[in-house]
DNA sequence: CTGAAAGCGCTTACAG
DNA sequence: CTGAAAGCGCTTACAG
């Protein structure tokens, strides 16, 4: 039918000069009329458009962000997307960057790759901006981002003194709250379930409490080591619970090794919170389940998360604004695994 | 320090140009080492590439995609990616596609968005394919792709005769599955907990749970709406438990509905499996929580999901095969929460 | 308000 | 094996 002959793909793909010859404009005016309307007659407007439907042409935006060196895209790089509380994160920050007119290309870095490794791969598509959340830091990434000028947002980690911008829940302040409350509810045998060694937010919330309570002069705790996992947090809370000397008070790193050490309580016959306070970190959903109903700080993550979007899209606009890092605080949340006062000061 | 003033961002992007200059070569050559590198001699490869270094020089995948016609982009649509197990969809497919050098460009509709408002942005992106997951279609979805020779994967879900390809788990077969083993070990009193209205999940889950009841004499059972959460789970259980003729099984559409029901029957006071039998579908991690022991049918996700890349790309690199919509059976893991035979036949 | 032309950063026949 | 040149599909000064 057509006179070209090619079965390569997309040879039929319609452009802006086949809509130009069909509504008798330039492909100037075509262009005008998807990317600047003001500029265009309303009585050409309507031509263009109208050809553009028979035709069914879609401008590429590949093309053009080639001269405008914008690609409205943004990287989003994310370990694990399975871990609680990101599957969230990363729907939230999908749907409010499609909302701006953003669109995000998204990267999950494997159980062996590093994230210096697929940061080229980012960059190579020339993305407006990098949220980075989830993922173990280096300042490679840091100068990767700079040298191209690509804005750098972090997500629940930070790097003073870096040009990379961060928006985090303030763990440090989470731990010392979650310890004012037990200590303020009586409790005397603490211990702490660990999330994955050296990852921000475990490090922070772990300072957090230990420094409250050596504070209120609490000098000796109990502490395990999970991994943020539900497994992990079973373990861990079985291993403290069978001591002669159990803890009368767990606080987890994260819900899903919370929602382990309900479950290692339950098995092991330990009232919660009778015998022992259970307290996480994120109030993911399963912490709302009936089975469950856990005590634990919630991260502010619509907030975090707008807060996120617009310092990025404002450092795209504006590369020369110096970096922030925002704190952003926690909240607790009372359910009934926690024996805590009635109307504790904070 | 340079010659050109300008505040614009990525004006310092270095090009194949600078790389050529600083080489000694033709801007060909450097691009030949980045997309050929058998066709440079050796020498002339590690000077391109000494320079590449050196300036940093990172080739931008756009602009080749641009005569290449190949983006090595795929869009990915998700509706809920909170939903359970689609996060650990999103980051198979995810995964998967980066070892094979594809990216995902993500989109997740919204509560008032419709996939159909959606496609053009995807499709004005470029991108070699795109995969539905978790969406409604509508046969606007297929010819938007069709028309620009964009193949479609389903995944899921499928439209027979149409030109969209699909990788769905048998969920007639699982219904019917979940029919057997439960009437095998002779439950009387079925009831069914829908999942939302309308999904091909849900429909044939229900269909070939159904079908096979009535093949087997069965013709009375208990339904009562769901829609996929776990509330819903709760409450459509409580209510089918606090009938005076209360369910001695219960088949719920999904994993999330099932860990719902069980802790409604535990808040009941019916013991499970004794007084009620509960079986989910999905196998979500949380299915195998202490609490819950769910027995349930396993979607076979990463064969699904490989089926599903290999199925896309594979059309991508031939536009004329034909399309294929693939079944792929389910399987169903015991563990405590139904009263089973225990060599069932399937 | 509109068009002709240059150019974004690459790939790829074509010729040597 | 290498280079000069055309071209992918747009945007955007520039001139009218």
């Amino acid at each position: 039918m057509g006179k070209r002959t090619s079965n390569k793909p997309g040879e039929r793909r319609v452009t802006a000069v086949e809509v130009a010859r069909r509504a008798g404009v330039s492909q100037s005016t075509v262009s005008r009329v998807f990317s600047a309307p003001n500029a265009v007659a309303d009585a050409t407007t309507l031509r263009v458009l109208e050809a553009s439907e028979q035709l069914g042409y879609n401008p590429n935006a590949l093309a053009s962000s080639l001269i405008t060196r914008r690609t409205n895209m943004i990287g989003l790089v994310m370990a694990e997307i399975t871990s609680p509380f990101y599957p969230y994160v990363l729907e939230k920050f999908t749907q409010r960057l499609h909302e701006l007119d953003r669109r995000v290309l998204l990267f999950s870095t494997g159980p062996n790759k590093e994230v210096d490794d697929v940061l080229p791969d980012v960059l190579r598509y020339q993305v407006d901006g990098v949220i980075i959340a989830n993922v173990t830091l280096t300042s490679k990434i840091v100068d990767a981002c700079v040298r191209r000028g690509t804005a750098l947002l972090l997500f629940n980690r930070y790097m003073p003194d870096t040009r990379a911008n961060a928006v985090c829940c303030d763990n440090l302040n989470g731990g010392r709250m979650v310890a004012d409350v037990l200590l303020d509810a009586g409790h005397t045998r603490l211990a702490y379930i660990a999330g994955k060694q050296n990852t921000s937010t475990n490090l922070d919330r772990e300072r957090g409490f230990g420094e409250r309570l050596r504070q209120r002069g609490h000098t000796v705790w109990l502490r395990a080591q999970g991994h943020y996992t539900y497994e992990s947090g079973y373990a861990a809370a079985l291993e403290l619970l069978q001591r002669s000397d159990p803890p009368d008070a767990i606080f987890c790193a994260n819900d899903i090794m919370a929602l382990g050490a309900l479950d290692a309580a339950h098995d092991q016959g330990v009232a919660v919170p009778g015998q022992c306070s259970i307290v996480g970190f994120d109030d993911i959903p399963a912490a709302a389940w009936a089975s469950y109903a856990l005590t634990t700080m919630r991260q502010p993550v619509d907030t975090m998360i707008d807060a996120s979007v617009q310092l990025l899209l404002e450092r795209i606009e504006q590369p020369s604004l110096p970096p922030v890092t925002t704190f952003l605080p926690g909240q607790l949340v009372r359910r009934s695994s926690a024996r805590l006062l009635h109307e504790s000061t904070q």
